[in-house]
RNA sequence: GGCUCCAUGGUCAAGCGGUUAAGACAUCGCCCUUUCACGGCGGUAACACGGGUUCGAUUCCCGUUGGAGUCACCA
């Protein structure tokens, strides 16, 4: 029994887009999962949308999600090369291509724009569908010879039967069979010498030993195009595992700009690697069990490519936040405080313990940069509504505050351990002796403290942190405040 | 529009002829609490519709409706 090969076939064209990540993903693992090997495979036969840098962007991105392939570019596995345009220059392409026309499955075709154009018949939503007449397929072997020696543009197209059916099968849709009369004569070779992605993907799949084709549901129409190659060629038709599509909220199909486009957008608005490949595996697949979170080896051990399902999946960034959070949670301390660190400097200047902060904020946050707003009011006291004092279940207003924060004033200047421990003996001292509840007193100490209405911290946690003579201040602001508000 | 695919709560989803139709996110409520959050407990919420097949359909078949994909010298 031979092992899976499966093989990852971006173009390099940008930053690496979350529908093309997952399927990265389910190459990556059903490979793995047989313990077969993935492949690693650059499509740069377009010439225009090609962009520098792009192939930098997919290793990264391989080595980030920890999708380390077997055989690539940078590792012979003695099939490559592993570049499409590299491989064209090994006159590979042009070699199938003429077999097929020795074949009589594909034929020269001179066609120019000009009359391409003309063919346009019919225009729908906006977008002109040509099928090409075969026109080119009832010239002569001499024509076609005079035409070559001419120098004569050409493309070779794919000769496909006007009549019968085709079917193919499929791993999770099963056999899905189409007219032939729908099937265009496809271009094969391009007119720059260039093979398209789909003759290219069928003979670099074959001559390269791939045993199953896992990619988009997009390309189902058109698979059975593939299948008559195969065929034409006399060879072996993979195994296909076509993917549900991932949508966006409006149940479209992922598109550039909607926030979520690109694995390296999603990295910049602060999500962990591990978050989102744990996210996108559940996009369109589950365990036999209600398990949602899985490192990347869990996956791999866990991975039943048959449970895979076949309706499309909405991208839903509200639970990717609360994994990454949980992703966050289950991060030890050391970890957490040196990845909070950047965001924690961007909302902190003043030498305060940052790392008491980041332990503050690591239960607290989805994405990192939820950080800046939950503890700007540690560096500055912000402007507050004196209302916030006024707490239902604490049965404190503003005229209570002011009472309480008076009291308490002379303590917290007579106190001289900071510590939370001491302050909060301290507190409870107070309360005791006042006969009241924990929080009519410390409500408004918290309040004053931090002008805030949320924050990552108690009372006296803050006020260790910020100091006796920061906390001193921000009490006598308060004091001030309610003064003002009471009369 | 032709062709192809899909159809369980707002979202991800389990289910594969007989279930009180799981679970997660979101949402709502309660508890805990030095506020919020975390955590704990609980609630609201779904088989698109119509025909069959069957003793019995969410599950199988057909149709309808709805949605999506595709129809390039792009991949």
């Amino acid at each position: 029994m031979t092992k899976i090969r499966t093989r990852y076939a971006p173009s390099p064209t940008g930053r690496m887009h979350v529908g093309n990540l997952r399927s990265a993903l389910y190459e990556f693992l059903i490979a793995k999962h047989d313990g077969g090997s993935f492949m690693l495979r650059i499509e740069d036969t377009d010439q225009e949308r090609y962009v520098e840098g792009a192939v930098d962007i997919i290793y990264r991105t391989m080595e980030k999600t920890g999708m380390i392939h077997d055989e690539g570019p940078d590792k012979d596995g003695g099939v490559g090369p592993y570049v499409q345009s590299e491989r064209m220059k090994t006159g590979i392409y042009m070699k199938y291509a003429k077999e097929l026309v020795e074949k009589g499955e594909a034929y020269y075709c001179f066609c120019d724009k000009e009359r391409l154009a003309s063919l346009k018949t019919e225009v729908v939503e906006g977008k002109e569908i040509t099928v090409y007449d075969k026109h080119c397929l009832s010239l002569s072997k001499e024509e076609v010879e005079a035409n070559l020696a001419a120098g004569k543009p050409f493309v070779i197209r794919q000769n496909n039967p006007t009549e019968g059916t085709t079917t193919f099968h499929d791993e999770l849709y099963g056999d899905i069979t189409v007219d032939n009369s729908e099937l265009d004569d496809m271009i094969l070779i391009k007119s720059d010498g260039y093979p398209t992605y789909n003759f290219a993907n069928v003979v670099d799949d074959h001559t390269m030993n791939i045993t199953h084709v896992v990619r988009g549901n997009e390309y189902l129409s058109s698979s059975p195009k593939y299948v008559r190659l195969y065929d034409a060629f006399g060879w072996d038709v993979p195994v296909y595992v076509h993917l549900p599509l991932i949508t966006d909220e409006n149940h479209k199909k992922l598109s550039k700009r909607s926030g979520h486009s690109s694995f390296e957008d999603l990295l910049d608005q602060g999500f962990l690697a591990e978050a989102v490949v744990n996210y996108i595996a559940l996009l369109g697949w589950s365990p036999e069990d209600n398990r949602e979170i899985f490192s990347l080896d869990e996956l791999i051990k866990e991975f039943d490519y048959h449970r895979i399902s076949k309706s499309p999946a909405v991208f839903d960034m509200v639970k990717l936040k609360w994994m990454n959070g949980e992703y966050l949670k289950a991060m030890n301390d050391e970890k957490f405080y040196e990845m909070a660190l950047p965001y924690l400097k961007e909302a902190i200047t003043k030498p305060l313990d940052l790392k008491k902060i980041a332990a503050m904020v690591k239960t607290r946050i989805e994405v990192f940069p939820d950080i800046k707003e939950l503890v700007d009011f540690f560096e500055e006291l912000p402007e507050y509504d004196t209302a916030m004092y006024t707490h239902k279940k604490m049965k404190t207003d503003e005229a209570s505050s002011l009472e309480v924060l008076e009291e308490i004033l002379p303590l917290l200047k007579e106190q001289e351990d900071y510590s939370n421990d001491a302050l909060y003996q301290m507190l409870l001292g107070f309360v005791e002796k006042k006969g009241c509840k924990n929080g009519y007193v410390m409500w408004p100490i918290r309040t004053a403290v931090s002008g805030k209405q949320m924050t990552p911290a108690g009372a006296t946690e803050i006020m260790e942190i910020i100091g006796k003579e920061e906390t001193i201040k921000r009490v006598e602001k308060g004091i001030e405040l309610l003064k003002n508000a009471v009369k």
